[in-house]
DNA sequence: CCCTGCGCTTTTTTT
DNA sequence: AAGCGCAGGG
């Protein structure tokens, strides 16, 4: 195969897409071309380190000194060209990232005084639709223009105020990443070329989940060296959601007229009747490409699909299942930990299942679900390194000024933002000024005054110590632990929060371990862009355990033994697709995504009730277990009842209409003890072994 | 200014 | 069930 020219492989689950690409680095490697000149890009930080070290593994031991190909996520990519062009677009050269959560606490203030009635417009669905415009490229400027109803009219006036926002705080979030790196292209020919002229060939994974500004950066960096290598499954596409569109995959040649296509069809991953279930519940799907996917492995049983009562014994009966085989006495067959995975559709759904490997005492990883950083304390303690490395981070400031309470109170902070407001100056360069204004009180200001003096210090003495006991140090003079006393009562919440905090150091220690120069603008930055990634850690605890996460997360992976939990209506397809009607082809293939991550066996499980909002409510089982199983009729008739339960529980307020209308849905449904196949295992059969 | 407790809302996926 | 905002007492 040549390597060279634009390729395009088109391929299904399981046939080595991703090898393709690692062949292929190592390949070009060997046949003279130097590691620095290959762009590799994946869809997540994981995917990327595995890439990187099965390329290296291929090529044998590397001389010293040499560095790796250059293989990372579109958005770290964005943050190395930015950070080596930005001050062409007129931003700061360094620049904090804001996630999901500062975003949300940016789009509140956005809405503040703007809203007319609380509930028009909710910061959650703010950020959507400025995503979605970002990623159409539409400024604020534009989208007055181009908004549509009250709701976007308003979204445009706070789409403003949130971009003004994050550029007085000297951010980007993670559109703007992608966005400002399309424009820099876009506006300044030179930083193009510049870049564009890094790299000889570039090669993309997960093509089909690339979104416009993504599409054109492509476009933009590989138009000079036309080496362009992109691979995908058009039915894997499940990041609609986020502006990801599968036309770029599927009109590649119309881009590159003259690119190769290769397919692949043949399946080295699932036994033959996992496989067959895929392929009959992809088939459903309208709009695809029709692929028929050859199994290379033969023999194995069909799915298991088991019906349990709720969410606790699901989760009860899938553990001591999976206990009872890892203490098999033939080791042939017995299973070890990580031959494991649980998957689910939403985050809240591991919950139980955490409780119960805890409790059996099997070891497992919760892999994603943001849970670390997303811990109060860990944010905290992440928001005064964010201040001390960038005081006009506001959003942090703010959340860190009277954090431990430090008599700061809102009154005070309300004065301070309305003249930096005034002036607009961020908050920061106000503090100075607080005594010397007398619209503060004394005891006050003097407060403020030693807040800033503290963050002052820190930054001070930045360089001289290194990063871990930098942060330590900072903890112990801002008594953090104080701050945990005050706020928990329980000892052993106090705990958990210190080990959480502890945590977080370790994770500081080993980016200082793993990188050359170490700073704390590039742990900040890593902390933002992959989550965790104490990986040292993570790799030896992966080894030995079983795998918690969403079916999102599990794109590209595989195991032997896969465990599809929750498959119930509202859950997978969720509620929110089923309601709109719109996108439960991505649902499916969602399920699809789930199935075909299973190697050897699958067991599929959802609950005839569960919990919601402290609530236990019934559910129908997932329409996509009976398309797996061509009984077309009964998943049509589930579909539609489906839709009459969630549309009459979604839309009206309250009280008795909606109450009323609920069972009445459930009554003519097709509900009802629905038996599939074989009869489940009986869960009081399977639990058994559970307590001990 | 700080703390507590009550009531109200919450309904997806992630770099 | 859990998190957030708000009111009211120290």
């Amino acid at each position: 195969m040549t390597l060279q020219g634009p390729l395009l492989v088109l391929a299904g689950a399981g046939t080595g897409k991703t090898r393709v690409i690692t062949y292929r680095i190592a390949e070009l490697i060997r046949r003279g071309t130097v590691q620095e000149r290959i762009l590799a890009v994946t869809f997540t930080n994981k995917a990327a380190r595995e890439m990187r070290e099965r390329a290296l593994h291929l090529l044998g031991k590397r001389p010293k000194g040499v560095k790796p190909p250059e293989i990372s996520t579109f958005h770290a990519l964005c943050v190395r060209v930015l950070r080596r062009h930005a001050e062409r677009l007129g931003y700061p050269k360094e620049f904090a990232i804001y996630d999901r959560s500062d975003q949300e606490t940016l789009a509140r203030g956005a809405l503040r005084d703007i809203r007319v009635s609380a509930d028009t417009l909710r910061p959650g669905d703010l950020l959507h639709i400025i995503s979605g415009w970002k990623s159409q490229g539409i400024r604020p400027s534009e989208a007055e223009r181009v908004a549509n109803g009250d709701r976007e009219g308003l979204a445009a006036a706070a789409y403003a105020r949130y971009q003004t926002q994050l550029r007085a705080c000297g951010s980007m979030d993670f559109d703007d990443l992608l966005l400002s790196t399309e424009e820099l292209f876009d506006k300044h020919p030179e930083a193009r070329f510049a870049e564009a002229t890094r790299f000889d060939h570039l090669l993309i994974d997960e093509y089909q989940d690339t979104n416009g500004p993504q599409y054109r950066i492509v476009k933009a960096l590989a138009h000079r060296h036309r080496n362009l290598c992109v691979v995908g499954d058009d039915d894997q596409s499940i990041y609609g959601w986020r502006g990801a569109d599968v036309s770029h995959i599927l009109n590649f040649q119309k881009d590159w007229p003259d690119a190769k296509i290769v397919r692949l069809e043949d399946n080295y991953r699932s036994k033959s009747p996992i496989l067959e279930a895929a392929n009959t519940l992809i088939a459903h799907n309208g709009s695809r490409h029709q692929k028929i996917l050859r199994p290379f492995r033969e023999g194995g049983l069909p799915p298991r699909m088991l019906r349990m009562e709720n969410e606790t014994l699901e989760a009860e009966a899938v553990i001591a299942e999976i206990r009872q085989r890892m203490e098999g006495v033939d080791e042939s067959v017995r299973w070890r930990p990580s031959d494991v995975a649980i998957l689910f559709r939403t985050n809240e759904q591991p919950r139980a299942f955490e409780l119960e490997l805890r409790r059996a005492r099997v070891p497992y990883v919760l892999v994603g679900g943001m849970s670390f950083y997303d811990r109060k304390e860990v944010r905290d303690v992440l928001a005064y390194l964010r201040v001390i490395a960038n005081p006009s981070d506001e959003v942090s400031l703010l959340r860190i000024i009277n954090t431990p309470a430090r008599g700061i109170g809102a009154g005070t902070v309300e004065i301070l933002m309305r003249v930096a407001v005034q002036r607009g100056v961020p908050l920061w360069q106000i503090l100075p000024e607080a005594s010397a204004s007398g619209d503060i009180p004394h005891v006050a200001s003097e407060r403020v005054e030693g807040f800033r003096k503290l963050v002052e210090k820190f930054r001070a003495e930045l360089g001289a110590l290194p990063l871990f006991e930098f942060a330590q140090g900072l903890l112990q003079t801002v008594d953090y632990r104080a701050e945990l006393d005050r706020v928990y009562k329980a000892p052993g919440d106090i705990e958990a929060r210190l080990a959480s905090i502890q945590e977080f150091l370790n994770s500081i220690a080993l980016y200082e371990q793993r990188s050359e120069h170490a700073t704390l603008q590039g742990f900040l930055e890593e902390a933002a862009l992959s989550g965790r990634e104490d990986q040292k850690d993570d790799d030896k605890r992966e080894r030995h355990a079983v795998t918690l996460m969403t079916l999102h997360s599990a794109k590209g992976l595989e195991f032997p033994h896969v465990y599809m939990v929750g498959m119930e209506e509202g859950l997978l397809p969720h509620q929110r697709s089923v309601v709109d009607g719109k996108s439960i082809d991505e649902e499916r293939r969602l399920a699809y995504v789930g199935v075909t991550r299973a190697q050897d066996s699958l067991t599929l499980t959802f609950c005839k009730e569960r919990m919601k909002w402290g609530k236990p409510r019934a559910q129908i089982p997932s329409r996509f277990l009976m398309e797996m199983r061509g009984e077309t009729d009964r998943a049509r008739k589930a579909a539609e009842a489906s839709l009459q339960m969630f549309r009459n529980v979604d839309k009206p307020a309250p009280s008795e209409s909606a109450s009323r209308k609920k069972p009445a849905a459930r009554a003519s449904s097709s509900n009802g003890p629905v038996k599939l196949g074989k009869k489940p295992v009986a869960t009081a059969a399977a639990r058994k072994p559970a307590r001990g």
